[in-house]
DNA sequence: ATCCTGACCCAAG
DNA sequence: GCTTGGGCCAGGA
């Protein structure tokens, strides 16, 4: 008899079932819904676009969107640049000029963060 | 099928 | 603050 599959196992797969260009344009969908001077992580767009753990997916959506996206608003967890070299500082020039502001290499996300309806349950 | 890699995440130490 | 290990997914070699 197979083991059964842990309660994680069963959601990867739950999740994994729809076509990879659904996920794609609800990813899509997502960063667009981010406003000027706002950001989100790649996990928090992933998870908002109802497909969490996915987070990796948002960088395959986001290498292959060029500037159809506000890609300059999505973020490292913490509010980290994980771009490299000329990438990473296009970025920050980009946000500083929506008036973003840093705290050494991070974004101040107490200030920049930006809440996806799913989160509005609170309080 | 296996191995590698990437704009990743996060709990630990 | 930081590095690290283990956990993620998908596409390409």
């Amino acid at each position: 008899m197979r083991p059964r599959a842990s309660p994680r196992e069963i959601t990867r797969r739950l999740l994994r079932a729809p076509v990879s260009e659904q996920r794609g344009a609800a990813i899509r969908r997502v960063i667009r819904q981010i406003p000027r001077g706002k950001v989100a992580t790649y996990a928090q767009v992933a998870a908002a676009a109802g497909y969490p753990l996915y987070h990796r997916q948002v960088v395959q959506v986001l290498r292959k969107s060029g500037d159809s996206l506000p890609w300059q608003r999505v973020v490292g967890a913490g509010g980290a640049v994980r771009l490299k070299r000329d990438l990473a500082h296009e970025q920050r020039i980009r946000l500083e000029l929506e008036g973003v502001r840093f705290r050494g290499k991070r974004v101040v996300m107490e200030e920049h963060q930006h809440l996806f309806r799913t989160w509005e349950f609170d309080e």
